[in-house]
DNA sequence: TTAAGTGCAAATATTTTGCTGTCAC
DNA sequence: GTGACAGCAAAATATTTGCACTTAA
């Protein structure tokens, strides 16, 4: 039984080809980092790790590979508050739930949180305002537990 | 009587002057941008309309004024998922209330949408997660009314 | 075979930093 | 008067584009 929040192996690949995309080495490399991740990684990151499995890989194709994987509704963009200065977007395979990103402001710790209340927010957006939700993108800046229990 | 999202003029001068911090021609120039602004702002777009007030404003300046008013809380950064392929960031006075963005994918069109459920959900996460919220983001792209109803 | 994909180089966009002179308080 | 601020130049970071070669289907 797979994890929560973890998908088959090879599950992106086949949502790809299933769509009509060409499959190449590269993408494969760069889908497999994306589907194995356990945290959430920017292009600079996921550029490194292909490149540990194929130095000829190139940043532009880790780009690329990401535009077309947003374009098929397969990753979430995410900004993560911009934590640390840091400007780059962060990726994560689409979760069949859609969850909240809590961003400690002291630590950087990142932590998912999924809310039948979050569910509920959503069906009252469209229907009260008939707007068609195709994507969320939820971000809390603040202080988590452990940093509250901290001295300054 | 202000309209709703509207705060009375100088606001955020006397807010950062309550801060401690010293108010220079540019920055009232900025923050007058700010407060009067009726769509979201890029960096860009305030550095624009400041020049127009005074042409020897800097972008760094720009920069450096956004800098503060996040630092002390008076703005809020936002991304708009990059609507257009823009990768800059947005920013609005913080509101009283927090809320929700909605983009139209079609048109591009930002909607704000204020709801109970919303302030439920952020007290429902302060207590599960012991994570003490300082600043929210929420972003949700999709379809709006109007765009639903054209022929595609 | 051939349309799509890759790598390389260069360009673009956005934001930040170092430094020197200026101004708010 | 002095420490914070502004402008200028340059750098740093993040991402995109043009083009010739390669490859999946």
């Amino acid at each position: 039984m797979p994890m929560p929040g973890t998908a088959a192996p090879g599950r992106l690949q086949a949502e790809l080809i299933a769509h009509g995309v060409r499959m190449t080495r590269q993408r494969r490399i760069i889908l497999e980092i994306i589907e194995s991740a356990t945290k959430h990684l920017d292009a600079g990151a996921i550029l490194r790790k292909a490149q540990a499995a194929d130095p000829g890989i190139d940043r532009v194709t880790v780009y690329r590979t990401l535009t077309l994987l947003k374009r098929h509704g397969l990753v979430d963009e995410l900004d993560l508050l911009h934590l640390g200065g840091q400007s780059a977007h962060f990726y994560e395979r689409r979760p069949s739930r859609d969850h909240i990103h809590m961003a400690c402001l002291r630590c950087g710790k990142i932590t998912e949180f999924e809310s039948q209340l979050f569910e509920r927010l959503k069906a009252q957006i469209q229907r009260d305002c008939q707007f068609h939700i195709a994507v969320t993108r939820v971000e809390m800046g603040g202080y988590c537990a452990e940093c509250r229990r901290q001295p300054l």
